[in-house]
DNA sequence: CGCCTTGCTTGATATGCCTCAAATCCATCA
DNA sequence: TGATGGATTTGAGGCATATCAAGCAAGGCG
């Protein structure tokens, strides 16, 4: 991940740092919660997600074994800006606020991997605008499978790629943003055209190259 | 701005930045453009928007005086997510990528201000990507009418408020997430519900108290 | 002064995606 | 094994917003 911190420092966060075991569906912290301290994923799977007032809800995140996610809440605003529920049995280290203003301000290794993690999630940011605002939902579709392919040598070989989606559709449709009939339809069509199978939670990419080129231009194949 | 630096180093900060005089429609940078720099506004104002393949824009964000924009690519991909380009003549200080990572390790309160600076553009991030997927048209063009509104006193002295487009009404429209045509018919309609009046690049906001209560929940009025 | 460009409006029409509704599938648990 | 509830699929229909196409207004400039 994104700590390789100056050794004399990693043992004071090791112990400000605690581990927290937690089953799925625990919602860590809900929506304009107070930010406490930020957290790094070992083991599971964390949806981080906004609610429209009418209940709809948009997930903005899904955070993985070895990504971490509520680092920019310590700074800002003080209040989470989106809402953290558990999908798995998870496996988490949780960072006290405290300890990571005072790491920031004392190891410059530290602060340029902070800096340089919170860079990473502007420009992962700016990339979900661009789709939401400038694609289709076929080619957001397109892109999103493309992605979920280990990234070298699926393009090289030219045999299928098995990937796995990390949750259920509804909450990859969000994700993706779109309703959940919308995504199933997508696949089907996607599927109708050969570049897919769809195998309940796994899906074979024949066609990665294809793929892409939906993902950008074309919308015909 | 976001810099109350430590003093010592503000000297050294200063003697690497350069003040850059540009006129409107300059270029700063395009898109996947190497990152050699941040940038802040003295004065003018400058557009980050995205492009896609058939020549659609969007406009991510318009900086305006005092505020920075191009702090994250130094540490990331060191490709520029977005394009700058400059929408009025332009007092610009450039910031090298060099001294930023010099001063980032050294000088702890800088630090700092600089991830504070960039969790406050990820929280900006997220709520775009909200009113993207949760809000209609007319919320979001309402939401931003009543962002433009000098913050506290607009909601209590019950009087109209002027505020002043900061670009032309197409760039708007973009930045918004609306095409020109349905952010005019939807700029017609806020003034037929009587609660603005449109004065070419000014609008009078008479009732801001219900703009806010249709950026968020009831489409009626 | 009239031309030309750029920005804005307005109308008519199209369409992508959502909404609602119902059927089917699947997994878990008693 | 059968029941129960969530997830997924499928269909029909509608709506919000985009698109296309003119028509105006306002500047800038020869």
């Amino acid at each position: 991940m994104f700590e390789q911190l100056g050794g004399a420092h990693l043992a004071c966060l090791a112990r400000q740092a605690q581990i927290r075991r937690v089953p799925a569906g625990t919602v860590l912290f809900g929506r304009g919660h107070p930010a406490i301290g930020c957290y790094a994923v070992i083991h599971g799977l964390v949806k981080l997600s906004l609610c429209s007032p009418e209940g709809v809800e948009k997930v903005l995140r899904l955070v993985g074994a070895g990504e971490t996610f509520a680092e920019s809440v310590i700074f800002d605003p003080q209040r989470q800006p989106a809402g953290a529920r558990t999908l798995a049995d998870c496996v988490l280290v949780f960072l006290p606020a405290a300890a990571m203003i005072d790491l920031l301000e004392k190891d410059g290794a530290f602060a340029r991997a902070l800096v340089a993690s919170l860079s990473r999630r502007v420009h992962m940011l700016i990339a979900d605008i661009e789709s939401l605002s400038l694609s289709t939902a076929t080619q957001r579709v397109a892109a999103y499978l493309h992605a979920l392919a280990p990234a070298c040598r699926a393009d090289l070989t030219g045999g299928p790629v098995r990937v796995r989606l990390p949750a259920n559709k509804t909450v990859i449709a969000s994700r993706i943003g779109v309703t959940k009939e919308t995504f199933s339809r997508l696949l089907h069509e996607l599927s109708a055209r050969g570049l897919i199978e769809v195998q309940q939670n796994e899906i074979l990419l024949f066609d990665t190259a294809q793929l892409v080129g939906l993902a950008r231009g074309a919308a015909r194949g």
